[in-house]
DNA sequence: CGACTGATTGACTGCCCTCAAATAGGGTGG
DNA sequence: CCACCCTATTTGAGGGCAGTCAATCAGTCG
């Protein structure tokens, strides 16, 4: 009675696997559930587990100097976090912390010795990790190269582009979005009021529908093109 | 003949290397003079060295969208850049420019083969380099959350602290720095403007002097205290 | 039909950038 | 030694993006 993954499942943490590494690697671990909104890891606490999201939808983010939070990516099915469990010395502390969305979700959950055991039974595991990190690496400084030269508009068109890619819903009329203005703002790091009045502005361009905690996008090419 | 550190020569790539596995490592790679101002990496280019300053400055730029340029970091004698090199894989070319300070540098430098062919005789190397990318994927989010919430005085205090570290002299006065405005606005991402009446202000405030192209820091800790 | 939470709108403010113009070092050649 | 030039730096005026604050409106749920 092992752990199975659901048919179809894709995970950059595991690719390159032969099935019977894959058996060894999800033995060592243990799948759970997980509770709406639950907190998966917190900055700034040691690195006890490694994870792969396997359903569902997850945030990471990061608090800021002044006490806000900075989100930094959506974590999607196949995604792994807590990555600094692999490593053989004393890890530092986890630098972010991750959030469950509202849906049910489940996750893949190793120890860290148990994870840390793992890498000289499967040596593709480390390269698998140390690739994702190294991407990671890539991902942030694009952020903040980003972050340095957009404005808020640019941000929060990026925010919505790419959160309809990780967490939308194909509809008739468009991609469906469940997230409040507060959840944008705190996403693009942009206040609740240029939220709302940016979108008021796309609403009127045609760009997008909203309603309460809803937002509906009719052209995501055109909003892609804002952020240059 | 084999090639040499310098005594008391540190680096995090090489901690915990056996002294035979450290002459292993270096004969894989080879030593060499850079020019001042030499590009070693270029964003974008293909990774295809790996890199080890043994002596001399550099700074990691990387190139924002509407073509300015972002310093990421200092590099300093014993920090390696170009780590993805060491992926089985091909890399993802390198996402930063790292060129040379003024000052007369050398380098240790590996082709990426010879490198990647380093990791199964010494499988500490692999451990190191994981260790330092997830040390870097911790310094790019600080450095994101630091920039959503800090103000450009901020960054520009934090910018001439850390600079101080790396490539500060120790003078009679205090910490001697060859930076100009320009380069500061550079780093910290503010207007050469800013960078100017910044500066007068900490002048009058004794917290530095200020001459063409040169900054004596009197009172690091009281700029240290700035960034919060 | 309240009550509560989410969204909107307008007025105002402030940080920091841009632009223009003046000033000051520091080196060079005569 | 001095005149000159080139570059670094300074200073002021003006403006724009986006944030804060206050008050109102709208949608949902009990």
């Amino acid at each position: 009675m092992s752990a199975t993954l659901p048919p179809g499942f894709r995970s950059r943490l595991l690719e390159g696997l032969t099935p019977p590494e894959i058996s060894t690697v999800l033995a060592a671990g243990r799948q759970r559930g997980i509770s709406p909104n639950e907190v998966l890891v917190r900055e700034g606490h040691p690195v006890t587990h490694l994870f792969l999201l396997v359903t569902g939808f997850a945030a990471s983010y990061k608090a800021t100097l002044d006490g806000r939070k900075l989100f930094l990516r959506w974590i999607s099915p196949g995604d792994a976090f807590g990555l600094a469990a692999l490593l053989q010395t004393e890890p530092p502390p986890y630098f972010t912390t991750v959030q469950a969305a509202v849906t049910r979700d489940s996750v893949f959950v190793w120890e860290r010795v148990s994870a840390h055991a793992l890498l000289s039974q499967v040596p593709r595991l480390r390269e698998n990790a140390y690739a994702l990190t190294s991407n990671y690496v890539i991902t942030l400084a694009g952020a903040l190269a980003a972050r340095a030269s957009q404005t808020a508009q640019q941000r929060l068109a990026r925010v919505i582009v790419e959160s309809a890619r990780h967490i939308g819903r194909e509809g008739p009329e468009g991609i469906e979005l469940g997230l409040t203005n507060e959840q944008l703002a705190h996403m693009a790091d942009v206040s609740l009021f240029t939220v709302s009045r940016q979108l008021s502005d796309w609403h009127s361009e045609r760009i997008l529908a909203k309603s309460r905690g809803k937002i509906l996008l009719r052209a995501p090419k055109r909003l892609g093109s804002q952020h240059f």
